[in-house]
DNA sequence: CCCTTGACTATCT
DNA sequence: GAGATAGCCAAGG
């Protein structure tokens, strides 16, 4: 396992474990709050590493389009998982619940210990 | 070392 | 809005 491995999986789980339940975020945001801007890409093969249960169904395309092929398996799983948490997906396009606070989730992470 | 592969994105037509 | 195109970058063959 590559050095850069190591450390980008652990910068990416821990931003993902932070999504508030009823909302999503781009895998580039997620890459961006990491500290890797242009991973976007290496995000889903982190998460699919991950030894912990992530919500990974919080993570979506910049268009807020699932990232998955529309009769999968993994979309209807993923679906399945947001709408319990109260978010709809409308055409294809995901509608994060409106009632959340708009608490930076840098502060979030940011103000953690290392 | 070269080439292909993605749970990606931004920008044009 | 749907396609096409061009960046992107680690990993694996």
């Amino acid at each position: 396992m590559s050095a850069f491995q190591e450390k980008f999986d652990q910068a990416i789980w821990q931003v993902v474990t932070n999504i508030k339940s009823g909302r999503v975020m781009s895998y580039g945001e997620v890459a961006r709050m990491a500290g890797y801007p242009r991973h976007a890409r290496m995000v889903s093969r982190a998460m699919s590493r991950s030894p912990i249960a992530l919500p990974w169904h919080r993570v979506v395309r910049s268009n807020r389009t699932l990232a998955f092929e529309v009769d999968s398996d993994a979309y209807i799983k993923q679906a399945n998982l947001l709408k319990k948490e109260g978010v709809d997906i409308i055409k294809g396009k995901v509608i994060p619940t409106k009632t959340d606070d708009d608490t930076s989730l840098d502060e979030l992470l940011w103000g953690m210990p290392k």
